[in-house]
RNA sequence: GGCGCGUUCGUCUAGUGGUUAGGACACAGCCCUCUCAAGGCUGGUGCACGGGUUCGACUCCCGUACGCGCUGCCA
């Protein structure tokens, strides 16, 4: 048996796609995927000077990399279409005539209000409870503006009418809209139709404890989708902002959150975004990468920070990048993790400079070099052997010349397994950069 | 200002009258180790405050403070 119910997200194309919309989006789609219901995108552009192509594609964008495929909606259609609310205009008109025929519209300057039956609503919220308010006074809730002179909707009437016409079960919305409530069930009973089930879920916050803004860069999908992160890991932190499986799990498949996924488990304090904690649970599905999809999206983002790859063979990109699987945490980390191995063209860290390119080091880096010119297997392991070997002929820890090696080689003092590199790297270019190295100082 | 919501380590959270208040991120130290990660171990920091109710409150009630939201002819 089909089920009935049916959410929707029902975002206002405003050029990107807000990280606390994605969370609202997730929570939606979840319960939807959960009951085995519809999924609804609806496009808010009620405001046409703010409407453009691009503002909707973001929102397409955000929704499919996070994976959140609508039911109905722009593109896919519906029974219930059409999806934007700029295409829908005659059907408000139709309802309006409805509240005007019972005598609930008046007109003010041009302006249409709706007139409150002033009296106590109760909003009773899967989230927060059953709240009492009190819409009795006229001058702390005023009636409200449901059409402008120029004949342009408000949000306020065309979100309840379109949730009413899309048989929306439940309304399923951030917090800042629970104030707003109560005033459009007073329209719905007004229109003697039944309200929705409602969730107001809490709202996301900067670290400052303010509210999620544009300004903040981390506050758009897109960012996420630019710096290198993995839509799994993104989609799963936001889970985790509001939403608890209750048994101190962090990293849990989404099959498995759609299973156990319940509007009662939402807390009703708002939460702060954490970025750090977003970058350690991306790294943990990073780590999870196998090795094509791990290339793949490797050679994306190298492509995308103009590292050229066209004049190495597959093969060596390949070798190159194996190294750096499982150390690094998002993939905008990457270039800079393994871009010698595209380049001769070194910069030494200078701080690592200091450290290792010291007149001590000189003799015991030409060693390593003498002792890596006549090795004839060159492998991993035949190279660990032989800096292991040269490290005990100086009476040296293996560390001692593996730090100037690594410099002298890379550039940096972080990297992959030292070993492993210079065998991708080849002879000819390890004892070529060693030398290079032993000039400079 | 009015109305509404909220308040457990720095952060995300578990917890529903009796717990040494648990986990995770971050942080610090140690181990492992060719660096960095990863992994293992250890550590510190928390129930906003004040009244009740109760034999007993992080848990229930009332205030206060603080934060957030709404209060638009924005969504």
């Amino acid at each position: 048996m089909p089920s009935d119910i049916r959410v929707r997200f029902a975002p206002s194309p405003t050029g990107y796609l807000h990280i606390g919309g994605a969370r609202t989006a997730l929570f939606n789609w979840l319960f939807a995927r959960h009951h085995g219901g519809k999924f609804v995108l609806r496009i808010e552009d009620t405001d046409i000077k703010r409407n453009t192509e691009e503002a909707m594609a973001a929102i397409y964008d955000g929704l499919q990399w996070l994976g959140l495929n609508w039911d109905e909606g722009p593109h896919v259609r519906g029974e219930f279409g059409p999806y934007l609310q700029s295409e829908r205009t005659e059907l408000y008109a139709k309802y309006l005539k409805k509240l005007q025929d019972t005598g609930h519209i008046f007109d003010d300057q041009g302006a249409l209000r709706f007139r409150s039956p002033r009296e106590h609503v109760i909003v009773d919220d899967i989230v927060c409870g059953k709240i009492d308010f009190d819409l009795s006074n006229p001058a702390t809730h005023p009636d409200m503006t449901i059409r402008r002179p120029d004949g342009s909707w408000i949000f306020h009437f065309v979100n309840v009418i379109d949730d009413l016409e899309m048989k929306i079960s439940h309304v399923i919305r951030g917090e800042d809209h629970l104030s707003n409530t109560p005033k459009h069930i007073e329209i719905i009973r007004a229109l003697g139709a039944t309200p929705p089930h409602y969730a107001h879920i809490p709202l996301i916050l900067n670290r400052d404890g303010s509210k999620m803004s544009k300004r903040d860069e981390g506050a758009r999908v897109e960012y996420y989708i630019r710096r290198g992160y993995l839509p799994a890991a993104v989609r799963n932190y936001l889970c985790l902002l509001g939403w608890s499986p209750k048994d101190n799990r962090e990293k849990i498949d989404l099959d498995e959150i759609i299973r156990i996924f319940d509007l009662k488990n939402i807390g009703r304090s708002s939460a702060t975004f954490d970025p750090d904690k977003l970058h350690w649970l991306n790294g943990e599905y990073a780590r999870e990468l196998s090795d094509s999809e791990f290339y793949g999206l490797a050679v994306a983002k190298l492509g995308s920070s103009g590292v050229n790859l066209d004049k190495f063979p597959e093969t060596y990109v390949r070798a190159a990048l194996q190294t750096c699987e499982g150390k690094i945490n998002t993939f905008d980390e990457l270039p800079a993790y393994c871009g010698f191995y595209f380049t001769d063209d070194l910069n030494y860290d200078p701080e690592a400079v200091t450290k290792q390119f010291t007149p001590e080091n000189k003799p015991r880096l030409r060693e390593v070099s003498d002792a890596l010119r006549t090795l004839e297997q060159f492998d991993a392991a035949g190279i660990e052997a032989t800096l292991k070997a040269t490290a005990k002929k100086l009476g040296l820890k293996v560390g001692a010349i593996v730090h100037p090696t690594r410099l002298a080689v890379t550039g940096s003092n972080v990297g992959p397994s030292l070993y492993h590199l210079i065998e991708v790297l080849g002879k000819e270019k390890v004892l070529a950069r060693i030398d290079h190295a032993l000039a400079t100082f």
